[in-house]
DNA sequence: TTGACTCATCAAGAAGCTTTGATATATTGG
DNA sequence: CCAATATATCAAAGCTTCTTGATGAGTCAA
């Protein structure tokens, strides 16, 4: 495995920044059966609209949610690729296998 | 799945708050293959002393590092429970196999 | 077109995080 | 004990993020 770049880890950090507030992981896990209009996060959540919208645009931003407009309503979902690059982020930060330096190499 | 809690959230929140910085994302990269002295890791990050030692105990108090003195060195490990901690907290924003959900909509 | 509705954006202040340089503490060797 | 070494802690400054309340923008129906 390469020693990640400052551009890893910097992306690498910039996912996670994203999942470093509960207001968020409130919103990812109310996303997780599907798509859900801001509307409907609304009243899950019992928060402030400009505070969820601020919340929605920072996983939006980070790559984790992708939105659509249906008329007067505005659908967000998670972006199944994102949540790949977070779990590829987690595997770079687990101890290797062991001491014994035999894993397969990609290069 | 059960809704988590919001102390749940919150301690997920900090696990992930304490990944979200590349400095720290380094540190781990460098503790992957076993422990190492607080001296180690100054040479490989070239990084101020006061600094380092700032982001060692940030990893600390989240839980993701063990510390130990051997003589006048001090010797930082990863923590092999934090790290598995982390990959639960992944795993619980994963979206729900069942895809085919119909959604709720706004009327 | 107007009004109501849904959501985004903005500005300002509050709260939290990071860096820096200085100083403190623990350990070892002489 | 003293000096040197390794590391932690502290305070101040700067920077980023969050919350709040106000306003703007898109959409629909009458």
């Amino acid at each position: 495995m390469a020693t990640a770049t400052d551009k890893d880890l910097e992306r690498a950090a910039a996912l996670f920044r994203a999942l470093a507030d509960p207001t968020r992981l409130g919103i990812i896990e109310r996303l997780r059966g599907g798509e859900q209009c801001v509307c409907d996060l609304t009243d899950m959540l019992e928060t402030a609209q400009s505070r969820l919208s601020f919340h929605l645009k920072t996983l939006k931003d980070a790559g984790l949610l992708r939105d659509r407009r249906q008329g007067r309503w505005i659908y967000y979902a998670l972006d199944p690729d994102a949540i790949a690059e977070i779990e590829s982020a987690v595997a770079a930060i687990k101890p290797s296998a062991s001491g014994l330096r035999v894993v397969k190499r990609c290069e």
